[in-house]
DNA sequence: GTGATTTCTTGTCAAATGACAAGTGTTTTA
DNA sequence: TAAAACACTTGTCATTTGACAAGAAATCAC
């Protein structure tokens, strides 16, 4: 088990201006979590309760659409936090699953212990709001880039963005990513590796 | 000038409970805010710096992309709370315009305005959350959507989702909103009727 | 009210993508 | 280590959608 919360303090100081004592407060909120490849870090149905700042590993969120085709909603890399906004925040079942792609592992907060935290410590409610806004802001673009870019240029960006995710996820997870069939994605990596 | 703020009182004490005092003090800081048909409410490069409820009317946000094409980012309908999330609360130039598809009008905070009343009353921070999380998951639903269903399966839910759409805005706004050009859509609703 | 502009439809053809299936490697599992 | 499961590529053909253009209908501006 992992105690060393440095990567932790390090990344709650790079999002908000805190005294030490504060960010250390923050710090000693979050507990240990442990996810192996494979595993589920949340499960649909149940109501997601977990908070995540991920110091290591690589983790996808999914779901079945009506057609009971596998979505893949996200892909989450190291130094990011995870949790599925709808429920957690509402305190709603889920629709999604989240599961590690790698042996994974970070720290937690539960919806009270983050509220309390919101209540307490102001400048943590602005680092909750500011990665709460900078999630929207991902969504937005990503629709907005499914309505006017071409799949290959989105495989592109996406290359750029969170290359890790070609080492980490195989390539039906990144089509359905996409918007797209994973012979289509063959296709395009292969027009792209041409170039 | 309408100066009767019922409507905004309704809106915020459906979201969120709050005893009259605190409603009435929330209400009392909104401005009225008028905007003719056609006006931009918000234009590209500059700071979004308005958080309006929308009492009557219709807007649409948009911005051109790199090939010069106009794209359709939302439609925004009367009771909605109306903003670009990125430049309000990132205070950085927005790439969006924000125009008034019909003679609109509602009440308006400033961001400044915005926090002090965040800061101030808990409930009312509730409520800036709540609204961010339902923001957060439509753009996300949305990228859903734009994944896993067909152009006229979209459209079907627009339809039911915002039937107001049709009666306000132009079919290629609506296109570029759903992600085709406008014959398509305009193929499509021809399918639509048949049926 | 008339000319200009905008909105919407429709035609043709090309390009992108999907559906389905087969085949080859690679990884997992018992 | 052998069989099974999975990952990826490729082929064929159908479908969806886009690009472009022409024309009809509706709306706007003076």
């Amino acid at each position: 088990m992992n105690s060393d919360k440095t990567i932790l303090l390090n990344y709650l100081k790079e999002i908000i201006s805190l005294s030490e004592e504060r960010a250390l407060t923050i710090a000693e909120a979050f507990r240990s979590r442990h996810i192996k490849k494979g595993e589920l870090f949340l499960k649909e149905g149940s109501i997601s309760d977990e908070y995540l700042f991920l110091e290591k590993g690589f983790l996808r969120s999914f779901l079945w659409d009506t057609e009971g085709n596998e979505v893949t909603v996200n892909f989450f890399a190291q130094n990011n936090v995870v949790f599925e906004v709808a429920s957690f925040f509402q305190r709603i079942p889920t629709q999604e699953n989240i599961e590690a792609l790698t042996d994974s592992y970070g720290w937690v907060l539960s919806f009270r212990e983050l509220n309390e935290l919101f209540h307490t410590i102001p400048e943590f409610r602005e680092l909750g709001r500011a990665l709460l806004v900078r999630g929207f802001i991902a969504f937005k673009e990503r629709t907005i880039a499914m309505i006017n870019t071409t799949a290959e240029q989105r495989y592109e960006i996406l290359l750029r963005s969170k290359p890790d995710i070609i080492q980490n996820a195989p390539l039906k997870y990144i089509a359905s990513y996409l918007g797209i069939t994973d012979s289509s994605l063959s296709r395009i990596r292969k027009e792209f590796s041409k170039k």
